[in-house]
DNA sequence: TCCTTATTGAAAATTTGTTTCAATGACTTA
DNA sequence: TAAGTCATTGAAACAAATTTTCAATAAGGA
């Protein structure tokens, strides 16, 4: 069977709630899958602006919760004052480690991360939609500097 | 050998850095220690202000992060615009599910999460402060709702 | 095509967190 | 113990992120 895409995905997510499907919000669902990497409102709203297209931040802002809530997209981490996303849809599920000092992110993968979740569900009846797992400490680089 | 006591870790820690041991710091730290829960900035200046503390929320914001970098408090998560903390100093490390519908949270232990963080760890040469580790979904209640 | 009503952009408002600055007081040294 | 230095404090100003308001637009159903 042919693999929905995120976009079939976030319209079907869309109708079957009552709400309308509009240009402004698969222009966002699109660019945020162009961005292979984490993002933030500012950086979304630019690249959009760049293209072209001149969707406002308000927009944005009511647009991620949608894509976040129907599992397209995923808060990774707050930093600087502000929420950092990525895309998760037809990615596996990751772990995130990051360096206190010079802030940069590695991405790695362990199964024994959805296992946990997975037993978690099971014991207490709960339904989980997101794992997150998130490392922070001091990168190999960084160590040595000190 | 005895325990040292949070108050006692947290005087060593601002001494060795050069700094002043004041009776505000103080006061937050023994006040965050009386929770044992979650809490936020202002639900701390709240607690510190019924009980006769004049203690401003900057005094607050300042010291935060003095008692996470010595070990003694942690970020949970970031939910409702804002941070929430807990105090770590005495507890095993948890890992905490988040209930999306109605925002209880419970916390549990799993030793595969210190595990894997371990893993990561030796295998890439860095140093881990800090294992986070959030599920987020629906608990039993909230699903017989819908 | 018409109608209802959700969505949009822009601006205002709100909230969180940070910075500034003068007054205070913690700690060191004599 | 007194004196001096300089980190810390509170208050207020500031900055930034996010939410809300509201009038105009446009999606989707009839």
């Amino acid at each position: 069977m042919l693999q929905a895409s995120e976009v079939e995905i976030f319209r079907e997510f869309i109708r079957k709630r009552g709400l309308r499907y509009t240009p402004e919000r698969e222009t966002i669902l699109r660019e945020i899958f162009k961005i292979h990497d984490h993002f933030d409102v500012d950086e979304l709203y630019l690249r959009l602006r760049n293209q072209g297209y001149r969707i406002s931040k308000a927009t944005i802002y009511r647009t991620l919760p949608l894509l976040i809530e129907c599992g397209l997209v995923q808060e990774v981490y707050h930093e600087d004052g502000h929420m950092h996303y990525e895309h998760i849809y037809g990615h596996e599920p990751h772990a995130h480690f990051r360096c206190l000092s010079c802030r940069r992110v590695e991405e790695f993968r362990d199964e024994r991360l959805e296992e946990v979740a997975r037993e978690f569900q099971e014991k207490h009846g709960v339904q989980i939609k997101m794992v997150r797992y998130e490392l922070l400490g001091y990168c190999a680089a960084c160590r040595k500097e000190e």
